[in-house]
RNA sequence: GGGCAUUUAGCUCAGUGGUAGAGCGUUGCAUUCACAUUGCAAAGGUCACUGGUUCAAUCCCAGUAAUGCCCACCA
């Protein structure tokens, strides 16, 4: 059927309908064209569904489905695996956010109605960035949709944590944790973020009990802190061993101040003799460093502060109950009326703050699970040094991923963000894996309740009834008739992140497409998500879970700032869709998309994006015009004549370089030079060259590879634009004819 | 404190060991011919700075400066 175009191109009119035609045409399942049987995959990083679209979410997305489009129509099983993440901490809050609003809080409503809350959040706000991610076009198999909690996911959880506990790599301990006052949980290194504040550095003496000659100045020791308040749980004084200033101090008692305490000076060389006075007061129970001094040195750890940031008993009877802040100021009080306070000097320092909730964290001990991440002593920074690629290293999951990244099993794109993946993991410590949360997935942990009633005859096996119980199902004892109960905590959210590639896939998908291809994904969650994914598929799959690992550019402002919600400088890529279309909005993206350099973003490469397409659109209506009143109908899409004209011969030599040029920028990740390739020579050779020349000619050939160039740009340019493209192919009269997306690449 | 990256036209960015390129913007001309969301043309650059290698450096090397990003348990 013969339809008139339009004289300019209209996306709001297009994209909806074409988006129908293609997921009722099934264009986004797998399906096998070609006897190679080879397969393409990509795995969508799951989006919280707390988020709504970004940027740096369409710049993810326009990659992804460029390269499923790509590898659709090259004839390969290609499908795009797409779902959403429920986001712990992240959705929580929101949900209590809602919550306060109605003056009420979770524990209010306790922790069954909760989750029930949360679920119901879900199911009304989990998908809208789902429908984002289609109005860009994204060409994801949404019958393949996953959710982190999906029943079956929720069994690859437990397995997982099971297999590791089994394994030896799963403990639980009392350490010190970062502890959020406000979120009621703790967090794991990388969920610690850091900000810079005007803090006091003060000075405090701490008598020598030995005294020393009367008169003296120096009958005691001035130790430097940010947080006074923690020196009433203070076990020590510590000084550098080299330090000549307190040689003859170490082994010498000191009288805490306040609590009346005799506490040792004890000599470390992990103490900084430039840094405050070189004499440093050692809480074991709420600092990391002097946890490890503590322990070092065997000293009992006293838990001052509790996990709801207030002081425990052990602080004394004036501090007890007290707030952290408000236990600084009456500290510091006491201090300066005892004449122990030498002075206060003004310090900028960097505190830990809750990357959710942005509040100031309490390093407390609690009692956790652990992930073992390292098990021998062996020097990482010789590993990676190491100019042996071969070289031996240990079982744990930390040289796993050494391992794989270091023989090369796993590519990082571009390279040098190998070494963000290293320094993580030289540095790494245990994985903290448990939360204190309500939303989540449960611990498959199973504790005995403590009150015991033997089973008849069963009287004296009641001592082997088990504390403990790790398994998937709730437990029976065997011996008597106690509940298990399980534990209330729940995982980090990145621990099932981490199972990402394989968890909820069916069988036949996971046979099929794993491993996946590629990993597409931004640089601030290489170790949080990338490094964990690549030691999950060893342990669980026993292979990587993707041979490359593409780290894409950050989306900038202008001005080259981080684009910030809460500063308003963020860009809305749904704003874009609306006021340019999608395939403009793509385009814009892609244009500026140069390497994996940050895109200072500029909207102008929309406009032109927005240019570009009705300029596509009116090559397009002239092309079938002057086609539709030829004698010579197109019949099929290969071009089968020898060709004599020069002119012709040209544009079609022009066209085969530009073939190979996208082609090899797409399979090494280059998308801007590809598509810029594809803007000159389709603007300024095919139509501002080769149109006005075949304007006035009336012969075979010319309309023949006015045809075939056309439909090689519309294949070529449709991973990069989509509707546009698949909408002017809808429009040809060809007698046999599929959709676009699904069509065979140009030949 | 450590690491990484960037610096080229008014703006956002490509690029090459041998007279410098695109998009947007600017200026002039053209046009009821597919498209004014157009065509043709023009103006506009000591390629951050200093030194080195080279017959030749915007490009390679070293250093400096500015900017940005990431990592880090200095009290």
């Amino acid at each position: 059927m013969k339809e008139e175009l339009a004289k300019a191109y209209d996306p709001k009119e297009t994209e909806g309908k074409i988006y129908r035609l293609w997921e009722e045409g099934g264009g986004f399942q797998p399906r096998t064209k070609n006897s190679e049987q080879r397969t393409y995959a990509i795995h969508l990083p799951p989006p919280n569904i707390t988020g709504s679209l970004h940027m740096g979410h369409a710049l993810n997305a326009t990659i992804a489905d460029i390269l499923i489009r790509y590898h659709r129509m090259k004839g390969d099983k290609t499908v795009w695996f797409p779902g959403t993440d429920h986001a712990g901490i992240a959705t929580q809050n929101v949900v209590e956010k809602q919550l306060k609003k109605e003056g009420m809080s979770r524990w209010d409503l306790g922790r069954e109605k909760f989750i029930e809350k949360v679920w119901e959040w879900k199911n009304k706000y989990g998908n809208i960035i789902i429908e984002q991610l289609k109005k860009l076009g994204a060409s994801a198999d949404w019958s393949r949709l996953r959710f982190t909690m999906d029943e079956n996911y929720a069994n690859w959880v437990k397995k997982a944590f099971i297999h590791y506990y089994e394994k030896g790599l799963i403990y639980r301990g009392k350490r010190i944790v970062s502890w959020c006052v406000a979120c009621q949980t703790s967090l794991s290194d990388l969920e610690v973020e850091y900000k810079e504040e005007s803090g006091k550095l003060w000075f405090i003496k701490y008598p020598i009990v030995a005294p020393t000659p009367r008169g003296r100045s120096d009958n005691y020791v001035i130790v430097a802190t940010t947080r006074p308040e923690t020196m009433l749980g203070d076990v020590a004084v510590a000084v550098n061993p080299k330090d000549k200033r307190y040689k003859n101090l170490i082994g010498k008692k000191i009288l805490l101040p306040l609590q009346n305490r005799e506490i040792p000076i004890i000599a470390d060389d992990k103490i900084d003799m430039i840094f405050g006075t070189g004499a440093v007061k050692v809480t074991p129970a709420h600092d990391l460093l002097d946890a490890e001094i503590g322990e070092r040195h065997k000293l009992e750890p006293i838990d001052i502060i509790d996990e709801r940031g207030r002081m425990t008993a052990a602080a004394g009877e004036k501090f007890k109950g007290l707030k952290v802040a408000e236990a600084r100021e009456k500290v510091v009080r006491e201090l300066e009326e005892a004449g122990l306070l030498e002075k206060i000097e003004d310090y900028k320092h960097n505190v830990a703050i809750c990357y959710r909730s942005g509040t100031v964290l309490e390093p407390l001990r609690s009692n956790q699970w652990f992930l073992r991440m390292v098990d021998h002593p062996q020097n990482p920074k010789s590993i990676r040094q190491s100019a042996d690629k071969n070289q031996k290293l240990g079982t744990s999951l930390r040289d796993a991923v050494l391992n794989a990244v270091k023989s090369g099993k796993v590519k990082i794109i571009p390279e040098n963000f190998e070494k963000i993946l290293f320094s993580w993991l030289e540095n790494i410590h245990d994985w903290c894996i448990s939360r204190q949360i309500w939303w989540g997935h449960q611990l498959p942990v199973w504790f005995h309740e403590p009150k015991c009633i033997p089973k008849k005859g069963h009287e004296s096996d009641v001592v082997k009834c088990k504390e403990m119980v790790v398994a998937v199902e709730k437990p029976q004892c065997e011996f008597c008739d106690a509940e298990f109960k399980q534990s209330e905590d729940v995982l980090d959210t990145w621990f099932s992140s981490a199972l990402w590639p394989f968890a909820g896939l069916s069988e036949a998908d996971l046979k099929d497409f794993y491993p996946s291809n590629v990993l597409i994904t931004a640089r601030d969650i290489i170790n949080l998500w990338v490094g964990r994914m690549i030691f999950s598929g060893l342990e669980f799959q026993k292979a990587m879970p993707f041979p490359e690992v593409l780290i894409h550019a950050t989306i900038l402002t202008k001005e080259g700032k981080r684009m910030s919600k809460s500063l308003g400088t963020g860009i809305d890529p749904l704003g874009l869709i609306e006021k340019y279309g999608a395939d403009a909005t793509r385009f814009g993206i892609i244009w500026q998309t140069m390497g994996t350099q940050d895109i200072h973003w500029d909207e102008a490469a929309v406009q032109a994006g927005k240019k570009f397409a009705n300029k596509l659109w009116n090559i397009a209506r002239f092309s079938l015009m002057k086609i539709e009143n030829s004698k010579f109908k197109i019949q099929k899409l290969k071009l089968q004549v020898k060709i004599q004209n020069n002119e012709d011969r040209k544009i079609l030599q022009k066209l085969d370089e530009v073939k190979k040029i996208v082609e090899k920028n797409i399979n090494s990740y280059e998308f801007g030079p590809a598509l810029h390739a594809l803007y000159d020579f389709i603007w300024h050779d095919f139509a501002d060259k080769y149109i006005e020349l075949v304007k006035d000619r009336q012969d075979e050939e010319a309309d023949l590879v006015l045809q075939h160039a056309l439909f090689s740009i519309l294949k070529m340019l449709h991973p990069f634009m989509p509707f546009i493209t698949e909408s002017i192919y809808q429009k040809i009269g060809l007698e046999k004819k599929d959709l676009l997306m699904i069509e065979s690449w140009v030949d």
